[in-house]
DNA sequence: CTCCAGGTCCAGA
DNA sequence: TCTGGACATGGA
C-alpha cells in the first residue's frame, strides 16, 4: 500500500516517544503494529509505503492511526511565529501525534513513570510476546488481568506491577469505557484517569493525548520541564504545575501538539539543554 | 558505588 | 497546596 503523504514525518512521528511498539529495521524501516495488522512502514519524500505483512488493514486506518486528515495549519502557525520554537518546526514538521488504542496507551504510560524508553519498550514487547495472541500486538487487558503480581515482576515492571495489574483489571471489568472517557471534557476524564493507582497528572495526559486525543492535554516531564523553563522562564525555578498551566493557557487546543514537538525537541539536542 | 530514567505516592510542614 | 524521600530495575 502506497499512501500519498504531503505533511508528515514518520520518523519524527515513530521516535518521538509517544508509541513503543515500533522497531527500526534497516534501511529507515520501521515494524509494529497498526490496529491488529503487522506492517512495515518507510517513507520516501511525501509517499508512505505500507507493507502489511499480516492481517487486515485499509488505508482509511492508516490516516487515521496518524492522524493524516488532521490539518496542522493552527499548530505550524503557532511553531513558526514563536522564535523560540522555530527549531522544532523546521526539524520535525509533520510530526503527528498518533492514535493509539487508549489501553495500550494507559498501560504504557503506567510502565513509562520514573523509567526509561529503553526499558519501557522492552517490557512492552515482554508484555506482547507473554499475553498476547500475536507477538507485536498488546495484549488485551484481560489476558493481563488473570494472571498476578508475581508474573509481571518477570517481566520488569518492578514495583509498577500491581498498577498495571488493577488496572488490566479495571479496565477488563468495564469500569474504563473508552466511550465514556471519550465524552467526557478534559478535567473530568483526568480526573477519573488518576483514580486508577499509579496514575498521576503526567500519565493522565499522555493518556489523554495519545488515546483520546484530548488535544488540550500538556503532559508535564523533566524534559518538558527542563525546556520550558529555559525557552519561558528564564531557567528560574518553576513547578511543574505552573508550566502546565502557563502551557495550556497560552497554546489552548494545540497545547498537546505543541507539547509533542517541544519533547522531542529537547531530546534531540536542538534546544542546547 | 552512585546516578538517572516521559513519576507517583505518602507523610509532614 | 507544596516539598522531600522511597520506590524496582538495569544501563552508564
Amino acid at each position: 500500500m502506497k499512501i500519498h503523504v504531503p505533511d508528515f514525518n514518520l520518523e519524527a512521528t515513530l521516535d518521538s516517544g509517544q508509541v513503543f511498539g515500533f522497531t527500526k529495521l534497516e534501511n529507515r524501516t520501521y515494524e509494529g503494529v497498526i490496529r491488529n495488522a503487522l506492517v512495515h512502514l518507510s517513507q520516501r519524500d511525501g509517499c508512505l509505503t505500507v507493507d502489511v505483512k499480516e492481517g487486515k488493514l485499509s488505508e482509511a486506518a492508516v490516516q487515521n492511526f496518524f492522524d493524516l486528515n488532521h490539518n496542522l495549519s493552527a499548530l505550524y502557525e503557532i511553531l513558526g511565529t514563536d522564535t523560540r520554537l522555530a527549531r522544532a518546526y523546521q526539524a520535525f514538521k509533520g510530526l503527528r501525534i498518533v492514535r493509539q488504542d487508549p489501553w495500550e496507551a494507559l498501560a504504557c504510560f503506567i510502565i513509562s513513570s520514573n523509567n526509561n524508553i529503553k526499558r519501557i519498550q522492552k517490557i512492552r514487547a515482554n508484555l506482547s510476546r507473554t499475553f498476547s495472541v500475536s507477538a507485536l500486538a498488546f495484549p488485551k487487558p484481560e489476558a493481563i488481568a488473570d494472571r498476578n503480581e508475581e508474573a509481571l515482576r518477570k517481566l520488569g515492571l518492578g514495583y509498577r506491577a500491581p498498577f498495571l495489574l488493577e488496572a488490566a483489571k479495571k479496565v477488563a471489568r468495564g469500569q474504563l469505557s473508552s466511550n465514556q472517557i471519550q465524552k467526557m471534557n478534559y478535567t473530568e476524564s483526568k480526573a477519573e484517569l488518576m483514580r486508577f493507582l499509579g496514575v498521576g497528572e503526567k500519565v493522565a495526559d499522555c493518556t489523554l493525548l495519545f488515546g483520546f486525543q484530548k488535544y488540550e492535554a500538556f503532559p508535564v516531564d523533566v524534559w518538558i520541564h527542563r525546556v520550558m523553563k529555559k525557552l519561558y522562564f528564564r531557567n528560574r525555578r518553576v513547578s511543574e504545575r505552573k508550566v502546565q498551566e502557563f502551557s495550556r493557557k497560552r497554546w489552548g487546543q494545540a497545547a498537546g501538539y505543541v507539547q509533542q514537538y517541544l519533547y522531542h525537541g529537547a531530546k534531540s539536542g536542538i534546544f542546547e539543554l
